[in-house]
DNA sequence: ACACAATATTCATCAGATGACTTGTGAAAA
DNA sequence: TTTTCACAAGTCATCTGATGAATATTGTGT
């Protein structure tokens, strides 16, 4: 087994056997290096892989701490991959979507609150009374996170998230029948917010699906070229 | 930005660009060092961090190239990942599991062809003829990877292999009551199977719901220590 | 008790040297 | 000609040591 490997796996086992914990610090590289059997250098790029797997995470001057452990924190990483898989892989994604946030939906509508009810109309209303793309197009994420969390699986919403960062990349709102998009995805909103109102999980879950398809199939029409910053 | 983050971003940037294509080798790391700016150990430990994304893969001797970027093939990178989930966080992976597994149990039900309804037959019948708990976990995992396979998403079949794997560490079938385990199991089994063959999407998601839901109430039940290899 | 500066600890980065592995090349043998 | 083998070049893997930068701690003076 390689160094870094070598060092990949002590640290794995320290962390599945509890010797550390989420979020104790560990000890300094020299030290965890000695421990483990190999180079300052292997240890750090270890540190760094795990880092990337959201496993680890080392605060300059500080230390180097184990994360949560939390899948939806784990899964907050992993943006910088969506943004580069090939766009049939992103297709793939809402499929996913429709499925899972359907599921999310329908829980949603079974346990709804005011709160939640409270929060979801007014987004629906903001949604409704803007042209800015920009803003549509965060308003509309916070409207499906907020559903999937009421969903209560914290794992779940942060898949969604990760899933939906992509496609916002695309910016279907500004495409060439923006006014059109706008109008179709403020109908399924209030299509998916009157469900949870009537606490009907069925019918929750199949508008959340015609919406889900919905956002996919103009996706496919426009294809417009992501957004790349950085 | 620090000089890791500036080798990672510039890396990305060169994929997304097409400059690095996927499978494409890369310069040497020395050359791609001056390119970014950034020491070798920098780009070492950037190379590192988008290896265990799945994004990269040195070989040692041969030269550093960008991977396919499949999401079904950068998922399997992942199960060092799920190994590490509180227990807790596995019981939200099994919720999506049902939610997902359905989904696709309903889509292999839609399109289900002669050689698929031929591998499950097979699988069951084995299934049921063995008590060999080890055989069974494995006849058990290609069963449900075969009926993700061919509901058509690469993406969402690799997540439930993902997921699947950590449950399988806790070996329900050898547990106290493996006899009743490995009875209700292979019933539900039978059930999914006679619901693919029937094509029938809405008792296939229905049964694979059930038979997921009845996995995780064994696991709840019995809560086994993991067996941590390595 | 508080504010602030000095000190210590720790991670971040770089440079250079050496080892290990893969691959292609070319010569020798069949 | 084809196959086999040794060798050399290219490349990643690892280690060591030194220096810089950010943070945490300590001590001091008010």
């Amino acid at each position: 087994m390689s160094a870094v490997e070598t060092a990949m796996q002590g640290l794995r086992a320290k962390i599945a056997s509890g010797e550390l914990a989420p979020g104790q610090k560990c000890p300094p590289e020299g030290e965890l290096a000695a421990q483990l059997g190999v180079s300052r250098s292997s240890l750090r790029e270890a540190i760094r892989a795990l880092s990337a797997l959201g496993v680890m995470e080392a605060r300059h001057g500080s230390g180097t701490y184990v994360s949560s452990l939390e899948p939806a924190e784990i899964l907050k990483g992993f943006a910088l991959l969506v943004d580069i898989f090939p766009f049939d892989s992103v297709l793939e994604l809402f499929e996913i979507r429709r499925a899972l946030e359907s599921h999310a939906a329908a829980a949603a509508a079974a346990r709804s609150t005011p709160e939640l009810l409270a929060e979801l109309d007014e987004l629906v209303a903001k949604m409704e009374a803007t042209e800015n793309s920009a803003d549509i197009s965060d308003l509309d994420a916070r409207f499906h996170e907020a559903i999937c969390e009421a969903g209560g699986n914290a794992t779940l919403t942060g898949l969604m998230t990760l899933f939906r960062s992509r496609g916002r990349h695309f910016n279907i709102f500004d495409s060439a029948e923006g006014a059109k998009v706008r109008e179709v995805s403020n109908k399924g909103h209030r299509d998916i917010l009157e469900a949870i109102h009537r606490r009907d999980p069925a019918s929750a879950a199949t508008a959340t699906a015609a919406h889900v398809a919905q956002s996919e199939f103009w996706l496919k029409k426009f294809r417009p070229a992501p957004q790349l910053e950085g």
